[in-house]
RNA sequence: UCCGCGAUAGCUCAAUGGUGGAGCAUUCGGCUGUUAACCGAAGGGUUGUAGGUUCGAGUCCUACUCGCGGAGCCA
């Protein structure tokens, strides 16, 4: 028999089918049984009367278990009392896989037991449909650099060295040639891609060793960095803006049932659209004076602070010019002021923080090398670096997205812990 | 690393220093349209670990373990 999906069902009114898939809940009344199925593309209320059925079939409809798996057989309808709008009248059912004594019942539960339990916790309806928004994300992300004519260029992730000389890094033994860290960002070797190809993008996951424990940090997490040649700031602004229009409309269009879902309050997507507002660190260090935050002036944008800003706007805020001091050492300088580095970060309403990071970077030899004595990098690792500066050097510019900040901003979550299946935290590494 | 909060039934939680309970889940019974169904009944506990105070500790004290939230750092 053909395979059917619970998503397709409003073809095969009328008609009798089979469709496999896992008891989600049941209910019953005596004379008449409901078991809700559940395939991984929707919802199936399956209704068995004691009298259109044989008393085996009628029996094993009450003794299902939560997330048995089973292949049910009936007549398809339409049913206003249903949810999804159809039913199946059912005649048979087939146990493939019992289930006794599931965990996650369909009451409250712990985050704790729920993360535990991740690998079943997948199987709930609103942890299905974050993930599937995850996947559109993904997919408005390749589509959108693709269709602008960028080159996928993936940047490795066993590397020699810390890519900023910052961050805690995850080690590991390399065969004779000593360590190997796990990558914090592909964007110095995207920097290397871009001045071959022009416009790239790496996307892939990264590691940040830090002792982070927020709902806005994970260990290792996906980033997309796209690095274009012959771009200054406000290219790098300009693209960054029409991106997150881009992501944030698609996903709008084609998600809007797992939006509802996730009970979204879609009205804070919808603002996202060209231009998003631009401010100066100065700007906001104003905003944040304003509203009687004491702040020192040079010291970079905590948590707190972002959410004051980004509360001031109906839409993500770009926070541009911030003071060199607090940035990575291969921005460049703000010609125009030597004390700020030309770097943006976009941050996103409703609290939910920085999901942006970019900016231009330096493409003057020595300077670059001084940044690098600066900051007590050793200048043997990044040689190949400096290379891009020596043989025909160019403006670029580039950002990266936190890929989970972004699902977790969308879906409106209230922890980055359910944007990715299997979350790597500073204490969770199972399931 | 620092600060705060927490750990009691499979799960979510309650219990004035004085006989550890409820809802859900499970098992059994009832119900021919349920929507986290409902009604009745039953089973289910070394109160995170180790000490201490007390006639008596789930409750008070100390240490530890684990978890949650935040700071720093960052996407």
């Amino acid at each position: 028999m053909k395979k059917i999906y619970i998503s397709e069902l409003s073809k095969y009114v009328g008609q009798e089918i089979s469709i496999p898939g896992w008891v989600y809940h049941k209910r019953s009344s005596g004379k008449i049984h409901f078991v809700i199925l559940r395939d991984g593309t929707g919802l199936l209320q399956c209704v068995y009367f004691k009298g259109n059925v044989t008393p085996e079939v009628f029996e094993l409809t009450d003794k299902l278990g939560q997330e048995s798996s089973v292949i049910v057989t009936g007549l398809v309808k339409q049913e206003p009392r249903a949810p999804g709008g159809y039913e199946l009248d059912a005649k048979d059912i087939t146990l493939l896989g019992n289930s006794e004594d599931y965990p996650i019942t369909p009451k409250d539960h712990g985050i704790e037991f729920l993360m535990d339990k991740r690998h079943l916790w997948l199987r709930s309806a609103k942890q299905v449909a974050i993930l599937r928004i995850r996947h559109r994300i993904v997919k408005a992300i390749r589509d959108f650099f693709d269709n602008k004519g960028f080159t996928l260029a993936d940047s490795p992730i066993l590397t020699p060295a810390a890519c900023e000389g910052t961050s805690t890094l995850f080690e590991t033994d390399y065969f004779d040639l000593g360590k190997a860290y796990l990558t914090q960002s592909g964007q110095l070797y995207a920097e290397a891609s871009a001045l071959a190809l022009g416009k790239v993008y790496t996307f892939g996951p990264t590691f940040r060793a830090e002792k982070s424990k927020t709902r806005r940090h994970l260990t290792e997490f996906w980033m997309v960095e796209p690095e274009v040649a012959f771009a200054d700031l406000n290219d790098n602004m300009d693209l960054a803006e029409e991106f997150l229009e881009y992501v944030v409309q698609t996903v709008l269009a084609e998600r809007a049932e797992e939006l509802k879902v996730l009970e979204r309050d879609v009205t804070k997507l919808q603002n996202v659209k060209r231009p998003l507002p631009r401010i100066s660190y100065d700007e906001a260090v104003e905003i944040l004076k304003k509203n009687g935050v004491e702040f020192e002036y040079g010291n970079d944008l905590g948590g707190g602070d972002e959410t004051i800003i980004s509360n001031q706007f109906d839409r993500p805020v770009m926070v541009h010019r911030y003071p060199a001091e607090v940035k990575a050492f291969y921005m460049k300088r703000d010609p125009e002021n030597e004390k700020f580095a030309l770097a943006v970060d976009v941050l996103a309403p409703e609290g939910y923080g920085e999901i942006i990071g970019g900016s231009q970077r330096e493409d003057n030899y020595d300077l670059l090398l001084g940044r690098i004595h600066e900051h007590n990098l050793p200048q043997e690792a990044f040689e190949w670096y400096l290379d891009l500066r020596r043989y025909g050097t160019v403006p670029h510019a580039g950002f990266g997205l936190g890929l989970e900040r972004t699902v977790g901003w969308i879906c409106g979550l209230d922890h980055v812990r359910e944007t990715i299946p299997f979350a790597r935290m500073i204490y969770r590494n199972t399931p």
